[in-house]
DNA sequence: TTGAAAGCGATACCAC
DNA sequence: GTGGTATCGCTTTCAA
C-alpha cells in the first residue's frame, strides 16, 4: 500500500477567531486564557465559551516567540534503554504531571549532532540525566534553568554513593564475613564545558565513592584489605566476570563480593556458578544499582537500591521552582537502601558443618 | 546551597545580526541557511563567515511559526521504560542523526494529559509506538504525517508475529517435541479515534497471531492440542507462573512451552525450576520478544527476536520520505529471527536412558 | 540574484 | 477591566 502525502493541513483557529467570536480583543482572551490579570466573569465566561465552541488552543510557538512561558520542561539524556535514566525519567514524568507540566525528550548520543536549541528555547528547564562524556553539551543550547541528575549543573542532584557501600558492607560484616573483594566502577569524567565550582560536586563519582566506603568500612571493622581483594571493573557484565576470575584465583579467596555494579556482579555471579560455586552458599554477593535483572536473576542479587524515581521527582519541582521565580536549594545526596535478596547468607566456616 | 534564579536570559543573535554583519538583507540569509534559490557564491560564502562569527542558529519557533519546516521528528510512546519502546526508539535514533534530523520523544500515560500539540506543532512528523489503549491519541494533536509501530496509523509497521510463532514452533517441533503447551498473550484493542481501514491491519493482534502460529504448526505436524495446553496470559510475568502451574498440573504435562512473552516465559521457567523440574532436561522454553532479560538469565532463554531496531529505523526513513512530500509505501510485516539458548533441548524420553 | 514589506499567533506595555 | 499596538524571529510574496 501507497500513501501519497497529504496536502498542507488547514489553518487551525488562532486567539483572533475567539476573540471575535467572543465579542473581545484578543487581549482579553489572552488573559482568560492565562489565568491573569481580572477579567469580569461574564466577559471571562463569554471567552471560555468562545474557546470551547472553536476548539482553540494556543500555540506554543506564537508564545514561544511572544516571550510567554510555556508548562514545558525538557529532559535530555544519551540514551532512553538505560536502566537509569528510564527510572530517574519515570519520577521525572510522574512529578510532570502532577504539576501540570509536558515534559519532552532529547537524546544527546555520541555526536550530539542534536541540536538541543529547539527545545531549550521552547521549554522552561531543563533535566539533565547523567549526559554522556563524549556528546559534550554546551551552556548556550540549554534552557535558562537546569538541574541534573548524575550529571554536570548548577544544581546537580547525587545519591550517596558513600552512604550506599557502607550498608553494603555492613551487611556482609553482619553476617559474619571478614575475607570480602571489592569490584569497582569506572571513573567519571567532567563534561559541561565552562564549569562552574558546582559542578565539582558531582565531580566526586561514583566509582571512587563507593570504594572509599569499601575501605572505610573494612577499616572501621578492624579488617585488613589483602593484596587483590579490590578489582577494577567498567560497569559492564564482562568486567565483573573477569574480576570474579581474578579473585577466586587469590591464595585466600574472599566468601563475599561487594560489586560497584549489578551487570558485573551478575557477571561475576555466573561464572562463580560456573566455576562450581553456590551462592550465597560459598560466595556471597552484593551489587549495586538495583536494575530489573537483579531482582530477576536467579538467585535474586542483594544490592544497594538509589532513589532514582525520587529523584527525578525532586528534579522536576525544582525546576518548576526555578521556574516560578522561587530560589531553590539543592538537597544533600539521596541516601540509598539495600534490597535484601537471596545472594547473601553467612560465611561458610561459620553454618554448622 | 540555594541557587537564585537567574534573570532573563540575553538576548541571542538573530538573523538580523547576521544580516547586518554580512552586509546584505536577512532574505539572503534565510536563502543561504535553507539552501534555497541560488545565491551567488561570494554572497554565500559572505553570509555563512558571519554565521560563523556572530555563533547564530535559526530560532526554531520563530519558524515553524512563519510556517517553514523544521528537521525535526517527534516520537510518541506510552512509557519509555518498556524494552520494546527502547528498542525502536533506538534503532529511530540512529536513522534520525543519520539523516540529519532531530528527535524529541513525549509521553502520553494513562492519563494523556500531555498537550501533544506543542510538538506537533513544531515537528514535521511524527513516530508511535505502541500507544496505550488507555492514553487515546486524538488525530487533531498529531503532526500531518504519522508513522506508527506497533499502533494505528495509516501507516502501521508491524512485525511477522505468525511466522515468529512458526520459527518458534519449528524449532521445538525439530528437537522432537510432540507436547507442546502455549501461553498467550493480551488481545488488544484499537486506539485511534476515527480509525481508518488501513488502522484495521494493525488490528491483527499479536496475541492472536502467535495463537494463531501455534495451531498452524500444530496441526501442520500432524499434531492434536491437548485440552488445556492452550493457556491465556497477560504479557506480565505473574501469569506466565500461573500458566506453568495449569500446565504442569495436568494428566499428561507438556515437555515444551512456547510462551508470547519473555516476561512470562522467564516467570514459567522459574516456577518449573521451583518445582524441581529442569530447563531445558525436562522442559523446554521459548519466548517471545528477546527482551534484555531473556540473555541474562540462566539458562538463557531462547526466544523470537522482533528487529525493531530496524523497525524504528524504517519508520523514520518513511517519515522524511513523507516530509519530503515522497509517495511512502508500506513494508510487508517484518520477520522475525529465532535466538537460540540454553532453554530448548530434545524431549526427556529421546535422550538416551 | 537580491531586497522590502507583510504577516504567522501570541504577549506586554500602556493608555482608556 | 479592557483594548490598541509594537514586537518576537523568521519565511514568503512580490518587486526591483
Amino acid at each position: 500500500m501507497t500513501v501519497n502525502p497529504t496536502p498542507p493541513a488547514p489553518t487551525s483557529v488562532t486567539i483572533n477567531d475567539v476573540a471575535r467570536r467572543a465579542g473581545v480583543s484578543v487581549m482579553t482572551v489572552s488573559n482568560v486564557v492565562n489565568g491573569k490579570t481580572s477579567v469580569r466573569p461574564t466577559t471571562r465566561q463569554r471567552v471560555l465559551d468562545a474557546i470551547e465552541a472553536t476548539g482553540y488552543r494556543v500555540n506554543p510557538m506564537a508564545r514561544a516567540l511572544a516571550g510567554g512561558r510555556n508548562r514545558l520542561l525538557s529532559v535530555i539524556a544519551p540514551q532512553l534503554n538505560l536502566p537509569y535514566v528510564s527510572e530517574v525519567l519515570q519520577g521525572a514524568t510522574q512529578a510532570a504531571e502532577r504539576l501540570g507540566y509536558d515534559l519532552v525528550v532529547m537524546m544527546i548520543g555520541e555526536r550530539n549532532t542534536s541540536d538541543l536549541s529547539v527545545m531549550s528555547r521552547l521549554s522552561a528547564g531543563a533535566l539533565l540525566i547523567q549526559p554522556s562524556r563524549r556528546g559534550r553539551v554546551r551552556r548556550l543550547h540549554l534552557p535558562q534553568h537546569v538541574v541534573s541528575v548524575d550529571g554536570p549543573s548548577d544544581l546537580p542532584l547525587v545519591v550517596d554513593n558513600y552512604g550506599g557501600a557502607r550498608q553494603a558492607m555492613q551487611h556482609l560484616l553482619a553476617l559474619g564475613h571478614t575475607r570480602i573483594g571489592f569490584v569497582s566502577g569506572l571513573h567519571s569524567e567532567n563534561i559541561l564545558s565552562g564549569d562552574t565550582p558546582e559542578a565539582q560536586l558531582w565531580d566526586r563519582d561514583d566509582a571512587s565513592e563507593r570504594l572509599r566506603g569499601y575501605h572505610d568500612s573494612m577499616a572501621l571493622a578492624g579488617l585488613d584489605v589483602p593484596q587483590g581483594y579490590v578489582q577494577h571493573g567498567d560497569y559492564l557484565k564482562e568486567s565483573g566476570e573477569v574480576a570474579v576470575r581474578a579473585l577466586l584465583a587469590l591464595p585466600r579467596p574472599p566468601t563475599a563480593l561487594f560489586v560497584s555494579g549489578d551487570a558485573m556482579a551478575l557477571g561475576a555471579m555466573h561464572v562463580a556458578q560456573d566455576l562450581g560455586l553456590h551462592v550465597p552458599q560459598d560466595l556471597s554477593i552484593v551489587g549495586f544499582d538495583d536494575l530489573p535483572i537483579a531482582a530477576a536473576s536467579r538467585p535474586g542479587l542483594t544490592t544497594v537500591r538509589q532513589p532514582l524515581q525520587h529523584m527525578g521527582e525532586t528534579a522536576v519541582q525544582m525546576l518548576i521552582d526555578l521556574v516560578d521565580g522561587q530560589p531553590v536549594t539543592l538537597p544533600p545526596p539521596f541516601p540509598t537502601e539495600l534490597a535484601v535478596r537471596e545472594s547473601t547468607a553467612p560465611p561458610p566456616h561459620t553454618r554448622p558443618a
